[in-house]
DNA sequence: CCACGGATTGGCT
DNA sequence: GCCAATCCGTGGA
């Protein structure tokens, strides 16, 4: 087992801050999920921040619907959605309560529960390096290897099923800024982040 | 009630 | 590089 120090669960004060600082931020944390015995985690290493304030892409832009309520929450509870009707896709929310701004978890590193998260993803073993690399690399992934479902909409992350421990900051200079992928609204912000030269992000 | 399209993925050219 | 798959939230009639 990992020492304690590296075993400090991010607080509810890390998410209610800004949508940018907190997506940043998180770069280089571990996100966990425990269900009975099967732990998955792994370092989160690629994000994308979404604001409804003045960010037509975000969901929340088109005001409160029953689908993204959760967004409107203090920070530090789980929007998951559906989309293409294949994915699920999951996001933290950060801000005081009614900003609607959340980050969403573009890609890990697979961590813990690595075998699990194959089965999950493939449903038979690995056959080659290039499907470890495809693991988690990209948000419906993300969630299929760590069977995250509608069934976790609105989790508290301050609880024990899906939380994200601390790691040191990263250094500014490892931490490369993009435009968001995917999107057809307010597609000049420069609001993805992503760790440089880690084999997990989904697209330089 | 019905039409539209999406914060994606994977397979085929 | 291109495109189909496939469900459901959302909004207009």
């Amino acid at each position: 087992m990992k020492p304690d120090s590296l075993n400090i669960k991010l607080e509810r004060s890390f998410y209610t801050r800004n949508v940018i600082t907190v997506a940043k931020e998180l770069l280089g944390k571990i996100l966990v999920k425990t269900d009975k015995d099967i732990i998955f985690s792994g370092k989160i290493v690629e994000v994308e921040a979404y604001d409804g304030e003045v960010d037509e892409a975000a969901h929340t832009f088109i005001g409160k619907t029953k689908r993204n309520e959760i967004m409107f929450a203090e920070g530090g509870f789980l929007y998951v959605y559906f989309t293409y009707g294949a994915h699920f896709c999951c996001n933290v929310v950060t801000g005081r309560e009614g900003k609607g701004t959340a980050v969403l978890i573009r890609a890990v590193e697979p961590v813990d529960g690595i075998d699990k998260m194959i089965s999950n993803r493939f449903g038979h073993e690995l056959r080659s390096e290039k499907e470890k690399l495809n693991l988690t690399s990209g948000p419906g992934k993300v969630c299929r290897a760590f069977s995250i479902t509608k069934l976790h909409y609105g989790i508290d992350l301050t609880g024990d099923k899906i939380y994200i421990l601390d790691r040191p900051k990263l250094p500014g200079s490892k931490i490369v800024i993009t435009k968001r992928i995917g999107i057809k609204k307010s597609v000049n912000l420069p609001w993805r982040f992503y760790i440089k030269d880690n084999p997990y992000v989904s697209k330089k």
